[in-house]
DNA sequence: GGTTTCAGGA
């Protein structure tokens, strides 16, 4: 029922439902021997198909037995831990080709040092082979073991042995994933330790600063806190930056208590808070409803000697017109103008933006049209955006003049324009107009080729001509271009919605061969197809993958199952679901 | 100085 892949002789194939009857598959890709001599260039496009287990295969059984170290990082063999920790495969297919050029510059006895056992020494020296900060931390994440409190310290050795290298960015890539993973509870352990070694390595300033990082990253606000009052203790000052942040998560929790004391001790202490102090502050309390509190800070700024920037302005400006107050928005923006700042592209998107849901298309266009004065260009969102609105105005007409005045004007249409255009004929226009404009948009070669297979295939599926936008979907992972999760939530979201949940499975199946995590919307689409066909049981199996690979699981996809148990009576299965596995409930 | 905004389609 699902694509099969099978090995056969020297060859990968691959079978998809629609043809398992025939025997002949849909895909196959010969195996390349893979010997250290491979060239790194078809290296890239073997692994860049996703064939990593050709490639794994082939490099293990080819003369050299001692790289089974590299088996270790076959996405097949490994599953995905929680979706923060784990590492995509763009990332694996990086460390991998990382790997090879170790083992080509001979210093594969790294690898089979470290594969051994885990040495904080060979980490960071493989991590500083990489060159590359993203993919030496993904290398570290992959190799991660347990978490006792042993791995836990060579982790915090590793950090300390990277700081001394000047590797600040690296070592602060470890040390916040090692607090997050760990958790609140054991963080004080990390502390301690980090603390009592660090002379060593590191300044007083700098491993508070770390610490204080990372349980920003982690989002453990109260012990960041405490590394601010520890660095007063030790008479240092905070970083201004991380501050910041510090600011910007005390808000979103409300405390903002701790936010005022911070604020005071800044004035007296330092360091002095900059713009970006202010501006974090004025978008923390407007978020929050506080429009008053946003703008009186925002008159302080000036007893600072420091002048409102356009990141100031726009966080006003967008508060007024998310509120429906579009005329203080203008107001607002006039008095930006006036004072000699000037307004950007998102200054005058956030309004145009604003006109259009308020159904105001003209004055929209007016704004639009008179941004050139300011010596500003529209963009691709901000055709969006105003196409957008003429299409909600149910004005195709005009919609497609400035589609024109767009490619006339050289600004590039994206997957967005089309999606607006064709969810636009087939809504309020006519179908040709649809049908011409896909076939317009996929011959011009305008677009990269990965938005053209997003775009081909939604808009495909908004039509409705499923069978047409699952060719294309098969021919562009037959070409090894990538396609998003949106393109595939599409297909999985109109195949369901036709009833035709096996057809739904199958492509589901196929977007996790291809390392996509499937997002919410793409479960609860599946989930919903499964539990209106009665078939309870693979829906609740989908689920359970679903929450034990850390993929988002959302409210509605745990109601629709629920409503299914409901219905077919098993009221016990039902009550279960609720909250069963402890970390998710509905509530009604 | 690693910190700040914002807008568009399923």
């Amino acid at each position: 029922m699902y694509a099969t892949v099978r090995r056969v002789r020297n060859t990968l194939k691959v079978w998809f439902p629609s043809s398992s009857h025939s025997h002949t598959p849909r895909y196959s890709q010969t195996l390349v021997s893979c010997t250290l001599s491979l060239s790194s260039q078809t290296l890239e496009s073997h692994l860049s198909n996703g064939y990593y287990r050709s490639f794994y295969s082939s490099f293990s059984s080819s003369a050299d037995r001692s790289f089974d170290f590299l088996e270790q990082f076959s996405p097949f063999s490994n599953s995905p831990g929680s979706s923060k920790t784990a590492i995509n495969s763009n990332e694996r297919r990086r460390i991998v080709v990382g790997l090879v050029k170790i083992v080509k510059q001979q210093k594969a006895y790294l690898l089979k040092g470290f594969s051994r056992e885990f040495c904080p020494f060979f980490l960071v020296k493989i991590m500083k082979l990489f060159h590359n900060r993203e993919i030496a931390f993904a290398f570290f994440k992959f190799s991660f073991g347990d978490d006792s409190e042993g791995t836990v310290r060579l982790c915090c050795v590793a950090v300390q042995l990277l700081a001394a290298e000047g590797l600040r960015h690296s070592a602060q890539d470890l040390l916040s994933w090692v607090v997050a993973r760990i958790g609140f509870c054991r963080s004080g352990e990390v502390v301690e330790f980090m603390w009592r070694e660090h002379h060593k390595y590191e300044s007083d300033f700098s491993v508070l600063d770390s610490l204080m990082r990372a349980f920003l990253t982690a989002e453990m606000v109260s012990l960041a806190v405490e590394m601010v009052d520890k660095m007063r203790e030790v008479g240092k000052r905070p970083s201004s930056s991380a501050v910041t942040i510090l600011f910007k998560l005390l808000l979103r929790i409300g405390d903002y208590g701790s936010v005022w004391k911070l604020f005071r001790d800044m004035v007296r202490k330092g360091p002095r808070p900059s713009t970006y102090t202010f501006n974090t502050m004025i978008l923390g309390f407007v978020r929050k409803g506080y429009l008053q509190i946003g703008e009186n800070l925002f008159y302080v700024m000036r007893k600072f000697r420091l002048e409102p920037d356009v990141y100031s302005y726009n966080i006003l400006i967008n508060a007024y017109c998310i509120r429906g107050r579009t005329s203080d928005g203008l107001a607002w923006l006039h008095l930006m103008i006036g004072r000699g700042c000037n307004p950007s592209t998102v200054t005058f998107n956030t309004i145009i933006n604003a006109m259009c849901k308020e159904g105001n298309v003209v004055e929209a266009r007016k704004l639009f049209s008179g941004i050139q004065e300011m010596g500003l260009f529209p963009n691709t969102i901000m055709y969006n955006t105003l196409m957008d609105g003429y299409v909600k105005a149910r004005d195709i007409g005009q919609a497609n003049m400035l589609y024109e005045e767009m490619r006339n004007n050289g600004v590039a249409p994206d997957g967005i324009t089309f999606n607006i255009l064709v969810a636009g004929h087939y809504k309020y226009g006519r179908e040709v107009d649809g049908d011409r404009l896909l076939r317009d948009l996929s011959m011009s070669g305008l677009l990269p080729d990965c938005s053209l297979a997003d775009i081909s295939v939604a808009g495909l599926c908004l039509a409705g001509r499923l069978d047409e936008a699952m060719e294309i979907l098969e021919d562009m992972l037959e070409k090894g271009i990538p396609i998003s999760v949106i393109a595939f939530n599409s297909v999985i979201a109109a195949y369901s919605n036709a009833g035709l949940e096996d057809r739904a499975f199958e492509v589901y199946k196929v977007m996790l061969t291809f390392g996509l995590s499937p997002s919410s919307s793409t479960c609860s689409s599946l989930l919903m197809a499964l539990s209106v066909k009665g078939r309870l049981r693979e829906a609740r199996e989908l689920m359970n993958v679903m929450i034990e690979k850390g993929f988002p699981v959302n409210k509605v996809a745990f109601t629709v199952l629920l409503d299914g148990y409901f219905r077919s009576g098993d009221i016990v299965a039902g009550s279960k679901s609720v909250g069963g596995d402890g970390k998710k409930r509905v509530v009604f």
